[in-house]
DNA sequence: ATTATCTATAGATCTATAGATAATGC
DNA sequence: ATTATCTATAGATCTATAGATAATGC
């Protein structure tokens, strides 16, 4: 009968103890997280419901029943992924507070940089917000995460508005719409089978780049929010993080 | 052994036909209609995978083996539905195309009408961008449909760039960002488990309502398109349905 | 003795089919 | 005779558990 290890987080024995593999080990990150990873991927792909415990196992090289050495379940591995997704863009947003000042320039580099996070980021965000939406307690981390992004945003557009930067506007309906678009620009960049939305003009070179589309954005946004428009490349200057 | 129906879709005989249902009919409307209103609500609300025909079953008031009867399998009833999402914003384009004349209005009425009604549309478009992804040709409607809403929304942007009307931006990534915003308020107005992410504060009453979200992103993406902003009053009020 | 793997499988679905049945229509 | 339903179930998964096994460490 196997010893389960859930939470024990400690490796007490050398790397090698325990029943060799059928297929050798080629990483040396802890075992834990090429599974996280592994099923981080095909989630992303191909989502929740329809990836097998069989899949993420050969995905991680292990067998089905390793797995289950690791996670009590199919879902805990789930909630392990979706407690974590806020923690990117709550850096980026500190960074971004971190390297500016007024108010527009922050709201420039966070969405610049966030909406080309998204671009790479594999996981389907509203399939994350469906799962996590039943809620029976295991989520509580993306929500309150989730919560404090939609708030710090919103503070930065009241910010803009009281200092007469950005227009009156209901600061938190522009947070929502922000984030939001941050998050739609994923799903068009993000190759869905053999296709791809977002390419230009095949004249024009291949498929646009998150850089691009994080300037994009952000430009699209300020562009929006600010009294004086024309202030919009000094901005952009500003927050290149090239 | 039943006589299998699939294509046929005239009724030929008198409504009554056929063996008596467990539970009785409620509504007139055609049988295939239900059937597909129910697995539309379910497939948006659980998502597809974990939708299972037991529940179709019952939200259509029938047996499994009956639904059976008017699809050959779960995945021609997915097809039936993906295949028809993209009517309705055509539809909203057409109009717009026809009750406005300049550019940027036209691109004002449509994005208001669009993002009102993807917030009252139960499916998660994403969801069905990753399922018409696994293209074996039964989303072939679906994808050339997108695609038309994708230039003719490009050609609207373009239009605004060539009259002065809009400042020089890629008339492609434009489109493209718009119709992903859209989509996106979708995301935050829907409500996830018990939750709705876009409540405004509680003092000023309940969730935003979909025109009130159809008409901030449509001003926001204008004021981010127009030359002059200024303009912006106007069109508001010449794009206004009530 | 402990750890990390493996093999084997029970039990629980879930899809889809076979074929019976009870209406209406001719 | 035709239609639209039903009951029953085969066959195919898929999750999760029981328990064996082959390493290292003491």
């Amino acid at each position: 009968m196997a010893a389960r290890r859930y939470d024990e987080t400690k490796r007490q024995r050398a790397p090698g103890a325990g029943r060799p593999r059928k297929r050798p080990r080629t990483s040396d990150r802890p075992v834990i997280e090429e599974v996280v990873g592994a099923a981080s991927r095909l989630f992303a792909r191909r989502g929740v419901a329809v990836t097998t415990m069989a899949e993420i196992a050969d995905a991680s090289g292990l067998q089905v029943s390793s797995i289950y050495y690791y996670f009590r379940s199919k879902h805990e591995i789930l909630e392990r992924i979706v407690n974590d997704v806020n923690r990117v863009p709550l850096e980026l947003l500190e960074q971004a507070r971190a390297s500016h000042t007024d108010p527009a320039t922050r709201l420039h580099a966070f969405v610049r940089a966030d909406a080309a996070a998204l671009c790479e980021f594999p996981f389907d965000i509203n399939e994350i917000h469906r799962l996590a939406g039943d809620d029976d307690g295991t989520f509580t981390r993306y929500w309150a995460d989730r919560q404090r992004l939609n708030d710090e945003v919103e503070q930065l557009v009241a910010d803009g508005v009281a200092d007469g930067s950005m227009v009156t506007i209901d600061p938190k309906l522009a947070a929502l719409t922000i984030l939001a678009n941050d998050e739609a620009a994923q799903n068009w960049h993000r190759p869905v089978g053999a296709r791809r939305l977002a390419s230009r003009d095949p004249s024009a070179g291949g498929p646009y780049t998150p850089a691009e589309i994080g300037a994009f954005l952000a430009d699209l946004a300020l562009r929006g929010l600010l009294t004086d428009p024309t202030a919009l490349p000094a901005i952009r200057a500003a927050t290149d993080p090239t």
